[in-house]
DNA sequence: GTGGTCTAGACCACG
DNA sequence: GTGGTCTAGACCACC
């Protein structure tokens, strides 16, 4: 489980945890009927209180990613691998719209964004620290 | 005037007027010395809460954007359209570096980035709303 | 057996075992010293884990439903039909009456219930799957 | 307000709260952009822990019944009185269905069914306690 | 003042 | 063991 958070960062810490999960699922890194770690488990994992890690799979579940099953822990739906790569696209190019609409509005030139966008993806292909 | 606020967007309103406003001055729409529209007529125009441009322009005078003119308002600072220009790429490479990096940790190959990238400049590039 | 549980509907698998078997006594579809399946066999035939099965039949002895035959397993008791269908009256009862006071409280004009329960009537008289 | 929680009722607190408003929407008793009491105010005059409230207004949120207005508290949004008129009849159908399928189900016929109904129907017509 | 988040810890139902 | 609910109380951002 290669999951992390970081508090302070402007995004709630149950949102941050429900994103992971459902790129986790998306990527295949957990498939359709894992049981996911239990909600004790994981937030000792990530040193965050139970409570927070209960509201992220309980949205989850609202999201139909994640299903009870009884007495046993949460397990991944069939469904949420298709769910997950469908929403990650979404999510994550949601963010990205919103950024570069941003450099727009805000004044920017398309090949100023260009150039910006080319500048931060050789910062971030090099030493970066990724998961 | 084309200052737009999105309430519900996730970000705080009077940060979205502060952004706007240097933006505003980095694109040289606002120039060092001009007087900008009271609290009370910006609030209007926004359909927004007074108190809340009163905090987004406090922050601008904390930034050294604005200062005050005794019994006129607020003026542009001399410095302001230097450090705006500067903040405006700063500002949003960090944004657009923190949806990058998360397209990175959710999965996405560098390859996959890009083309995801393309896909939104693409739809931002056409009929897309700009100020 | 024709016993048919559903977990996510709320009420607790033990519960409607317990209940449906008191149902099938007050119904004679068991009778008063009939041996109960054994544990093992009723858990297998509803998918359901073995303790809720023993949950349901531990709480049934407690009713005075079935009794222990030494090393043959539970049987029907001799008073079970009678409380049966006094208990079934009653708890099923209870459950009409507690969705119709809901239905009061909501805001439902005695008509409008009466309405609405003929409309549930008819669509439950159909095609319904019935045991 | 005449809103009124019961704890042991079996069914969540934060529940019946979610279901009281939808249906106090459904029956006008409040209006499309009527702002809802506080957060506090209604955990103080149900006796409840604010979290409980604030996790019913939660829910309704997803819902769509209420709204945020930024530092000004939550509104019942336009499409709330169509959404919890249907949502009504659709909670207290899915509660009336599911007690008369059992009834159906424990053996009892369309007639004895009826007779019970009847049988509750009168006993909640008279003395009982309605809001 | 408002709602939102997070923590801490207790209790319960279920399997 | 599991998740779910509820309480209590702190802290924050926003208006």
């Amino acid at each position: 489980m290669l999951f992390h958070v970081d508090p302070g960062n402007g995004h709630p810490i149950y949102d941050q945890i429900a994103r992971q999960l459902k790129f986790a699922v998306a990527s295949q890194a957990i498939r359709a009927g894992d049981l996911v770690p239990s909600v004790r488990e994981m937030a000792q994992h990530l040193a965050v209180n139970p409570n927070t890690v209960a509201r992220a799979y309980r949205d989850l579940q609202v999201d139909g990613v994640l299903e009870p099953l009884r007495g046993e822990g949460l397990r991944v739906t069939r469904e949420a691998p298709d769910r997950c790569r469908l929403q990650r696209r979404q999510l994550l190019g949601d963010r990205l719209k919103a950024a570069i609409l941003e450099c727009r509005r805000g004044g920017l030139s398309p090949d100023e964004v260009r150039d910006l966008i080319n500048h931060v993806l050789a910062e971030t292909a090099s030493s970066e620290t990724l998961p």
